[in-house]
RNA sequence: UGGGGCGUGGCCAAGCGGCAAGGCACAGGGUUUUGGUCCCUGCAUUCGGAGGUUCGAAUCCUCCCGCCCCAGCCA
């Protein structure tokens, strides 16, 4: 396949890329990975991350492993690796054969730490946890050593031994590093190599238990797999000297790390932590909640894989801690579906109008465009008759500077089809509702065009009344009402700024008939509203769902928002 | 007050000694059977601050200020 690429903006870590490549390096190999550990759902910052990732390796001709960093039993599940590889792959990167676990080089990792004590770098400690943490000194004190730290390498080979053997319990004994207690970099203080657990992996089961710890595993599967550029997060930058102490004590293939500043997205929080906490007290009904900024709820919010990736291109890469403002994630769905989404009518809010010079019992069929952005999508035959539904804001007794929909008296355009004006507002005797307004057309205006070129100042969408479908719809707006959830003011919780309307069900909406066998997940434009997309866990034949992905950008509702401010 | 990293417009982000890309947002205008799209136009005399080097600095040097990360047998 041929990778054009549109001159994408450079970034520091292609930069380096591209110096390796002229010097040389590795033969000229690019090979990243995308290390995910199995413990919870991908979010768009993994998305991020995945584009990078993939992207490079994409450019530069080279590969991209998916590898399940799963050195800690008691926290990954494969539940999870389900739903990473299923996100990874609707996300649009392709692994290929190069599916691989950290819990697959176990063995290999185990001779590795044979070596490193065979040097004497490294020891069986018998502190505990509590007297670890004491022993490492602050950030200001140095630590001191281990009592443990001088046993003879036959002592040291023959606990590890036994530790592996599974002699000892939980937490009693650690395989350390011994490199040095007093250095400034709490890394390097006699980091814990492995650490006892007698707990089944998800893969291994109970084969073992010692288990790696990130630092020292993770350098060695990236060597292992022949990893050139190991592109992580930049917390993982203080452990860099650690990553390459590792590889240099056991002289094998050493990968370069590089880390970026991860992605933190505004009114949105990105922690697992809290989007967990989210789910289990029920403030949205799961990990895929369309409100989530987890793959699973983008993608069933209606985002798609390629506005995703746009995304991460537009928002680029760098080590600065960042705020990307969503208004760019929306930016990105909208663009990519104007393209794409077929143009359909439907009323979310009603309003009945009744033509009153329109035959009783006459309908018709009229010719809509599907996309005006891509016509080979070709056309389609939309129902018109006497009885329509039109938006309830397309209708204003009393309308406001600037509004040109209709109002008593004006002339208007109903989409496809014909002109109308309003000739009388039907209202509840009582509540003063208005239940129907009566209109009358023009015959002579079908399709949309005045014969003698009469212009209106406003086009409206509409849905024949007989013919409309019933569906509901949710109407989805952003989980927090707040740029900054977690910039506590008053020290508020971040859940004290969840936007009450964040999601707004509509249970009347009436769609245009066309729409009854629409595919599960299938992405429309409802015109003037929004990008909607068919809800695929609720959304059944004869109760169809819809979920708003995004809204159009509606320059009316600003004005009149600055209209309100100025009164 | 130990170590590591980062500071370019409202938000992202290029640039890495030659005189501030691009995108989002925002504001005007044009086109329009979506108040959508699209198309124009505007939007940092200035690059955290202060000195210095240089013919010339966002880019080099010095000092200062601010923000982020690190004391899991988590990743």
């Amino acid at each position: 396949m041929i990778n054009e690429k549109p001159e994408r903006t450079p970034n520091f870590i292609r930069n380096i890329i591209i110096e390796d490549l002229k010097k040389g390096k590795n033969d000229g190999r690019v090979h990243t990975r995308f290390p995910p550990e199995p413990n919870g759902y991908l979010h768009i910052g993994h998305a991020k991350a995945i584009c990078i990732v993939f992207g490079l390796a994409q450019e530069f001709n080279g590969l991209c492993n998916l590898r399940f960093d799963d050195t800690n039993p008691e926290k990954e599940e494969d539940e999870y690796v389900r739903s990473i590889i299923e996100d990874v792959s609707w996300l649009g990167f392709d692994w290929e054969d190069r599916l691989f676990y950290a819990s697959d080089y176990f063995e290999q990792m185990y001779e590795y730490a044979v070596q490193l004590i065979k040097k004497g770098k490294a020891y069986v400690c018998e502190l505990t946890s509590e007297e670890t943490r004491e022993y490492r000194g602050t950030l200001t004190q140095p630590g001191k050593n281990s009592p443990y730290r001088d046993r003879t390498v036959e002592e040291n080979l023959d606990l590890f031994e036994r530790m592996r053997a599974g002699e000892f319990p939980d937490g009693s004994r650690t395989l350390r590093a011994k490199i040095d207690m007093a250095h400034p970099n709490l890394n390097m203080r006699d980091p814990v190599m492995y650490r006892i657990m007698h707990a089944s992996h998800h893969r291994t089961g109970d084969k073992w238990c010692i288990y790696p710890m990130y630092d020292w595993a993770h350098g060695l599967e990236d060597s292992i797999e022949g990893i050139t550029h190991s592109i992580c997060t930049v917390e993982f930058e203080d452990h860099r000297p650690l990553y390459d102490w590792f590889l240099e004590q056991l002289d094998i293939f050493h990968p370069q790390q590089i880390e970026f500043a991860r992605l933190n997205l505004n009114y949105t929080v990105m922690s697992k932590r809290k989007l967990l906490e989210l789910v289990q007290k029920g403030y949205v009904s799961g990990w895929d909640d369309p409100r989530m900024p987890t793959l699973s709820g983008l993608r069933r919010r209606g985002f798609t894989p390629e506005s995703i990736r746009n995304f991460a291109d537009m928002i680029g890469v760098a080590k600065r801690d960042s705020i990307v403002d969503v208004a760019m994630l929306e930016y990105s769905v909208r663009e990519d579906l104007n393209k794409r989404a077929p143009r359909v009518m439907s009323v979310l809010k009603p309003l009945k109008v009744v033509i009153t010079n329109y035959p009783e019992n006459q309908e018709e069929e009229l010719d809509a465009i599907n996309n005006p952005e891509d016509l080979s999508q070709g056309t389609r035959k939309v129902p018109f008759s006497r009885e329509l539904y039109i938006e309830q804001d397309d209708f204003r007794e009393d309308p406001p500077k600037k509004y040109f929909r209709l109002t008593p008296g004006r002339e208007v355009r109903l989409r496809y089809a014909y002109f109308i004006k309003c000739t009388d507002v039907i209202k509840d005797e009582t509540t003063g509702e208005i239940k129907e307004i009566h209109c009358t057309y023009d015959p002579a205006t079908k399709g949309g065009d005045a014969p003698d070129g009469r212009k209106v100042k406003a086009t409206l969408h509409w849905v024949s009344a007989a013919h409309a479908l019933d569906a509901e719809v949710r109407m989805y707006d952003r989980l927090f009402e707040v740029p900054d959830p977690l910039g506590n003011k008053s020290g508020e919780d971040f859940k004290a700024y969840i936007n009450p309307n964040s999601l707004e069900v509509l249970k009347n909406c009436k769609l245009e008939p066309g729409l009854k066998d629409a595919d599960s997940g299938a992405h429309f434009q409802f015109e003037r509203l929004g990008y909607f997309c068919v809800d695929k866990v609720d959304s059944k034949p004869g109760n169809l769902v819809f979920n708003r992905t995004v809204p159009l950008r509606d320059s009316w509702a600003k004005i009149e928002k600055a209209m309100k401010n100025k009164s």
